[in-house]
DNA sequence: TTTGACCTTCACATCAATGTGAGGGTCGGA
DNA sequence: TCCGACCCTCACATTGATGTGAAGGTCAAA
C-alpha cells in the first residue's frame, strides 16, 4: 500500500507518516520508482504511534519501547541489554504514573458532571456557601 | 510563599511557573514590591498541572477543566454553560481513550519484561522461530 | 553600603510535532 | 501525448512547552 492509502486509513497526514519514518518509528519498503511501500501491519503500528504520541510520549521513547510491543517479537531476549531493561522498567513506571494522574483527573471530571446532573434534576439549589 | 520556594517544592522552574500564570493556569497574588505571592494550595495545583501536561494535555484544555476539579468548587453550577458541559464530556472521553491506550502499552511492556525474566531463569531458550 | 540572593520583565533560543509549499518525477486513463 | 492524481525531497513556518540570558529592582546580612 502506498502512503496515500495508509494516510487515509490511519488518519495521519502523509507528511506525518514521512516524519514517523524519519524518526525511525516505521520503516516502509520502497518500490522501484522510489515510492514508499507499506504493509498491512503498518496500519496498526501507526495507530499505536499516534496513541502514544497523543498520550504525551516523545518519539525518542516510543522508538525505544516499540520493538518490544510487537506481537511476533521483533527484538529478541538475548539482544536485550541491561540498560534496555532499565529503560523499560522506568517507562513502565512512568506510564503507570501518567495513568494514575489521568485517571484521577478523569474521575474528578466525572464526579463534577455527576454533581451537575444531580443539581439539574433535584432543583437548582446551589451551594455557594462552600 | 515566593516563586523560588514554590519552584523548589514542585520541581517546576521559575520560568515555568510564570508561564503557567501567563497561560492563566494559576493566579498568584502580588506583594507590594511586585513579587508573586503563592499560597499553600498552589503546590498541589502546580503538581496537578504538571501531571496533566506531562500526560499530554495542552494548557488550553487544562485551563478549561481545572476550575471544575478544585475541591471547594471554584466554578458553580449555574455558571456552567451547555458548551462547557460538552467540553467536559468530550475531555472525559478523550482522557478515557488516553488511559486505555497507555494501559495497553504499559501492559505490553509488563508482559515483555515478565517474559524476559522467565527466560532468564528457565534458561536461555530463545524462540527465534516466532 | 556593598554584596549576594532573591525577584521583575522582555526577548530570543530550542525541541518536538506538525503544516505548507515549491520543484519535480511517475503513472494511468482520455 | 497530455492531464490529473499520485509520489518524491527539501525546506521554511508554526505552535506549545520550555531554557536562557540580559537589564534591572529589592532586601537582608556583613
Amino acid at each position: 500500500m502506498k502512503i496515500g492509502e495508509l494516510a487515509e486509513r490511519t488518519g495521519a497526514s502523509r507528511r506525518l507518516l514521512r516524519y514517523y519514518e524519519e524518526q525511525k518509528l516505521i520503516s516502509p519498503g520502497r518500490s522501484d520508482n522510489g515510492y514508499r511501500e507499506y504493509a498491512e501491519f503498518h496500519v496498526g503500528r501507526v495507530m499505536q504511534i499516534k496513541g502514544l504520541l497523543d498520550a504525551g510520549l516523545p518519539t525518542r521513547i516510543i522508538r525505544q519501547i516499540l520493538p518490544c510491543l510487537d506481537q511476533p517479537r521483533s527484538i529478541y531476549f538475548d539482544d536485550l541489554t541491561p540498560e534496555m531493561v532499565a529503560i523499560l522498567e522506568r517507562e513502565h513506571d512512568h506510564l503507570t504514573q501518567r495513568i494514575d494522574c489521568l485517571t484521577r483527573n478523569r474521575d474528578s471530571i466525572a464526579d463534577y458532571l455527576a454533581t451537575v446532573r444531580r443539581m439539574k434534576t433535584t432543583g437548582e439549589a446551589i451551594d455557594r456557601a462552600a
